[in-house]
DNA sequence: TCTGGGGTCCTAGGACCC
DNA sequence: TCTGGGGTCCTAGGACCC
């Protein structure tokens, strides 16, 4: 007889802002905005705001010139992924140290899958450890699966542990806006309330019939699934295998001239073809994505006769989707994407 | 609130084939 | 000549997440 099975759900707390804070420890107990050029005048968003800035309504996601309106006194900072990605680094080797499974989310996330009597114990040991390590702080969600170990966390934060199971799943989540569970966002909580469906119980009881019928095959029956709590994916531990690789820019000032849309285009495939042979799996398909001002994004992409990591190949595919594209709009961002061979080289 | 950058997965229509 | 139904691939768009 093992122990129980438990998902622990592992995030570290407004982690860009922190790594900044440990660089600068003049920073602590201000408010402090990371994004972008770190220019607030300039067109960005907002990555992460310590918690001193989320008190003036600072959030991720926010245009920063609407963060430095709310908080005109905050420290602002441009975003420096290598930094963050060097301590991530250090939070995921502190976690693989204890007996489970891992399998890393993202920066600063991460799932384990560990079999303990005592998942809170495990919970705070963890807490310690990364503390020790990183002088980050991280809150942990206990759970029997992983939606219910993500969803944890959102209670434990900051810096706590908090168990979420089939056991208390009701008196937890059941009045709750359906928005509040991971995958259902902004136009979807929009649709179920047009049905009438608000809360994550109505989602639950409702007809899985008319969800297929609104929402599609797959997505309707796993909305009703994901309401109550049922989840089994499996904590993966393999090592991550990208499917496509992309690089994009928003223009500080939109583009008018097509010359400098296509240079741009050429540029982002040179550099998407780097990244193509770092995967060490060559491109399929090669895609092209405009974004005319104000805000309307469209995408055209073409497969490639045969697979290839080769830049020049990946630039003419690019430049061959561009020509999808009607000119004579103003361009506000311009991305290249590559599908990458799923086999193999 | 004038809206980044890097990803994943699902849906749906049309082409094409049997 | 007119007609069917299903399966699969290609492509674009949409939604969501960190």
């Amino acid at each position: 007889m093992g122990a129980p099975r438990w998902v622990l759900h592992v995030d570290l707390d407004g982690f860009i802002a922190a790594v900044e804070r440990l660089r600068r420890p003049e920073l602590v107990g201000k408010p402090v905005v990371v994004g972008g050029t770190g220019d607030p005048t300039q067109r960005g968003v907002v990555a992460t705001a310590s918690y001193e800035a989320r008190a003036f309504g600072v959030r991720s996601g926010m245009p920063l010139r609407t963060a430095a309106r709310r908080c005109p006194h905050a420290v602002f900072l441009p975003t420096d992924p290598p930094a963050y990605e060097a301590v991530s680094v250090q939070v995921m080797e502190t976690l693989r140290t204890f007996p489970a499974v891992v399998e890393v989310v993202g920066w600063d996330e991460a799932f384990l899958d560990v079999a303990v009597a005592d998942p809170e114990d495990l919970a705070q040991r963890i807490q310690h450890a990364v503390l020790a390590r990183t002088a980050l702080t991280c809150s942990v969600g206990i759970g029997d699966n992983k939606l219910r170990a993500k969803l944890a966390t959102g209670f434990a934060k900051p810096g706590g542990v908090f168990r979420l199971t089939e056991a208390t799943w009701w008196p937890v989540m059941g009045r709750r806006p359906t928005h509040a569970l991971w995958g259902v966002g902004d136009k979807t909580a929009r649709k179920l309330a047009a049905l009438g469906i608000r809360t994550v119980a109505d989602l639950a009881a409702s007809d899985v019939g008319e969800l297929a019928r609104r929402f599609g095959p797959t997505m309707g029956p796993w909305l009703r699934r994901l309401a109550r709590g049922e989840d089994r994916t499996p904590v993966a531990a393999g090592p991550y295998v990208a499917k496509s690789r992309s690089r994009e820019t928003t223009f500080q000032r939109n583009l008018t001239d097509w010359d400098a849309v296509r240079a741009e285009v050429a540029a982002l495939a040179r550099r998407v073809a780097q990244d193509v042979v770092v995967e060490g799996r060559p491109a399929v398909r090669v895609g092209v994505k405009v974004r005319w001002a104000p805000f309307e994004t469209r995408t055209r992409s073409v497969g490639l006769p045969t697979p290839s990591s080769e830049a020049a190949v990946i630039e003419a595919a690019a430049l061959t989707a561009l020509e999808g594209f009607e000119p004579g709009r103003e361009v506000r961002l311009v991305g290249v994407r590559a599908e990458l061979d799923r086999a193999g080289p």
